[in-house]
DNA sequence: TCTTGCTTGGTACGGCGGGGCATGGGGGCG
DNA sequence: CGCCCCCATGCCCCGCCGTACCAAGCAAGA
């Protein structure tokens, strides 16, 4: 079965990429076989091969078809009246951010960055999680920062402590869901967790 | 090299495990060979199929070796005169729990089970994720009962809640540290994180 | 329209790393 | 003194990655 459109080509490397996804949360990252992955998604590893250098440049492939940077949640939320209002502009996003999250992608692909993968000659998942915690942490640290100029922090509470807390609870939350997602849904603990934490980190 | 005496065959299965502790942070547990494991120990691989069934049953011999439930932790305070702080019970042991955490040990076995192992045919890590978190999400809601029932958790935050909170904090704290144990120390964010839980949860 | 080159995917083979096991042997322990 | 414990050695076998090679049509230019 020869040269097909671009179209069904675009189409291939998809099918490839979401089967990836399905097998690597089955069976973990380095038991997962290129051929079942390629007869998953109806091709050979003939066409994977072609489309991807090896099992690590899939990987990564995988997890920049997911990448959104927690930057632009914030960045979303600029235009709007929330300017003044640091801690509400954090609250916002973080509920952005978790029915984000909640898609079946997004889902698929932490669950296996976070629980189902480990580092090999071609890739090191170490790597995409510090790049995530990076991320984070620096737009949560700015934006605690404007909170504290406007003094709608705790008394004794520092915005590189806020950050810490903040940013431990929710890495704490993903884990945790991701590690037994049928145990509870995000939609129900993620926005009661992070509102409660806002309410706990601010000015009475 | 025949048989050995009893001692100095129990040294030859903690040396196994010593060195399967390096190996599987070094290279992680997939890619760890039982044949290097066996030569860092000082040994072939005979010996280590002598004391162990195969690589699942070794890593979880090496899990047992630091197993100690949280709810231990608890209960050596129960003696003393706190019995009535419940608050101040659960910071002293989060504070005894840190620093038993921040052993060379505890860090290497903990660093290889968040973040450098995956499924195999004979072992799924999340089993043990599992029932770690089940032992500490059990021991803080007691407790947090208990400060409920004393009227010392904030108004408005429930038992519940401030379990999954504490719970979620420290669980992100250790994955943060483990992913990238030369960033901080855990003895410096992890107090000041416990502390600033227990004073904004507590009532003022 | 036709042709040519290049893209897309199938097929087959080499190689190797590693797990399981069988066997051997030598020396503590009862 | 004999048995069985403890460990070394060697072998087989399997999965699976990488890659070379091949075939077949699509797309652009003459």
């Amino acid at each position: 079965m020869p040269r097909r459109t671009k179209q069904e080509a675009a189409a291939t490397r998809a099918a490839l990429l979401d089967a990836a996804e399905e097998v690597f949360l089955e069976r973990g990252v380095s038991r997962a076989s290129l051929e079942v992955i390629s007869r998953r998604a109806g091709v050979t590893r003939g066409a994977l091969y072609w489309h991807f250098r090896n099992k690590g440049d899939l990987f990564r492939a995988m997890l920049e078809r997911v990448h959104l940077p927690f930057e632009d949640l914030l960045n979303e939320l600029d235009d709007s009246s929330v300017d003044h209002h640091p801690l509400e502009a954090i609250r916002l996003s973080c509920h952005a951010g978790l029915r984000q999250a909640d898609t079946p992608r997004h889902r698929r692909v932490h669950g296996i960055l976070l629980h189902h993968c480990e580092r090999t000659d071609d890739f090191d998942p170490l790597e995409a999680k510090a790049e995530i915690a990076r991320e984070t942490c620096q737009a949560l640290l700015r934006q605690f920062k404007q909170a504290d100029l406007k003094q709608q922090l705790r008394p004794g509470l520092s915005p590189e402590r806020a950050t810490d807390l903040f940013h431990y609870a929710l890495s704490g939350l993903f884990w945790e869901w991701l590690r037994a997602p049928q145990a509870f849904t995000l939609s129900e603990r993620g926005p009661a967790l992070v509102d409660d934490l806002i309410r706990l980190i601010g000015r009475d």
